[in-house]
DNA sequence: CGCCAGGATACCC
DNA sequence: GGGTATCATGGC
């Protein structure tokens, strides 16, 4: 059986590990793969069969498998679980306690949307790799944002190869890649006039003058404000940015399904700060289930 | 084919 | 300040 002498519990968030080569299960009541992967917050995350799904980060490529409701399998060491992928994951966090406040709360429409999407967690992503997908994410559904990325990181980003699992992969390209393409390559990937703002990006990070690092410790009031010196990103995105890519977990970016949300559930009155230091947590539950509402 | 997409900008009043 | 035409392209 699952439970034998090979695990144990690591800490209070219910997680558990297994000494072994390259495989480790964790334990979480508020993991889902597949509901990550279907939050429109990260594009590198895809099915590969019933339950199990490939991601690509940072240099990085894994697999993860639901294995239970509230066990996941990770195609990682315990090397690399403890370095990247438990803070990738934000499993220190405890997303139990904010599901629980909302289902026991008196909000009807986030009571729904925390039942349904209670293994949804923020990914704490890369934050260059944010700012240039969000960018492109301007007036494109996912499946296109999707295709936009891998194509960036395939005419750009480094090669790698996972021997054990047999895989190639390219990793998502650094500024000062990114930063050297010609703009009529870029425009060759079909990125649409979104191409020169990738540019712009791209080469006011490699530039240093936009520190993606600083503004991870700044306030998210100034991320946003940072953000939105450059062209092509509004209010929307710069939340997006803040929240996946800086960690600013109060972000609330309010795309066209939020305004969905607001306008019909709240005649937009909702007010964000009543969830103050989480929103975005909040946020995600209203995304998730209002396109599920709506048939997506 | 037409409509929409995890919007932002420039330009209008 | 608030309204809106336009942007390039793909998914459905």
């Amino acid at each position: 059986m699952i439970f034998d002498k090979h695990f144990y519990n690591v800490d209070v968030t219910n997680d558990y590990k297994l000494m072994n080569e390259d495989i480790m299960i964790i334990k979480n009541k508020n993991f889902n793969i597949k509901q990550i992967a279907d939050s429109g917050q990260c594009f590198r995350m895809n099915p590969i069969s019933d339950n199990k799904y490939s991601l690509i980060a940072f240099d990085r490529y894994i697999e993860l498998e639901q294995l239970e409701d509230d066990l996941i399998e990770i195609s990682c060491s315990e090397e690399d679980y403890e370095l990247i992928w438990k803070d990738y994951f934000h499993l220190d966090y405890d997303y139990g306690r904010i599901v629980d406040e909302l289902i026991n709360g008196s909000d009807e429409f986030l009571r729904e949307a925390a039942i349904y999407g209670s293994g949804i967690r923020i990914l704490r992503q890369d934050s260059f790799e944010m700012l240039i997908s969000f960018i492109i994410s301007q007036n494109k559904n996912i499946p296109s944002i999707k295709n936009c990325i891998e194509r960036i990181s395939e005419t750009y980003g480094e090669s790698y190869r996972d021997d054990k699992l047999n895989i190639s992969y390219n990793a998502f390209p650094s500024p000062n890649e990114l930063a050297k393409a010609r703009k009529e390559d870029l425009r060759a990937l079909k990125l649409g006039y979104r191409d020169e703002y990738i540019l712009g990006a791209s080469r006011a990070v490699a530039m240093g003058d936009l520190d993606l690092e600083k503004l991870k410790v700044s306030s998210h009031e100034e991320a946003i404000k940072a953000l939105k010196t450059i062209k092509g990103i509004g209010d929307k995105v710069a939340n997006c940015i803040s929240l996946f890519g800086l960690y600013h977990i109060e972000a609330f970016p309010i795309d066209v399904w939020m305004k969905r949300v607001l306008s019909e559930y709240y005649q937009d009155k909702f007010d964000p700060l009543r969830y103050k230091g989480y929103a975005g947590i909040v946020q995600q539950y209203m995304f998730y289930y209002i396109r599920h509402v709506h048939g997506i």
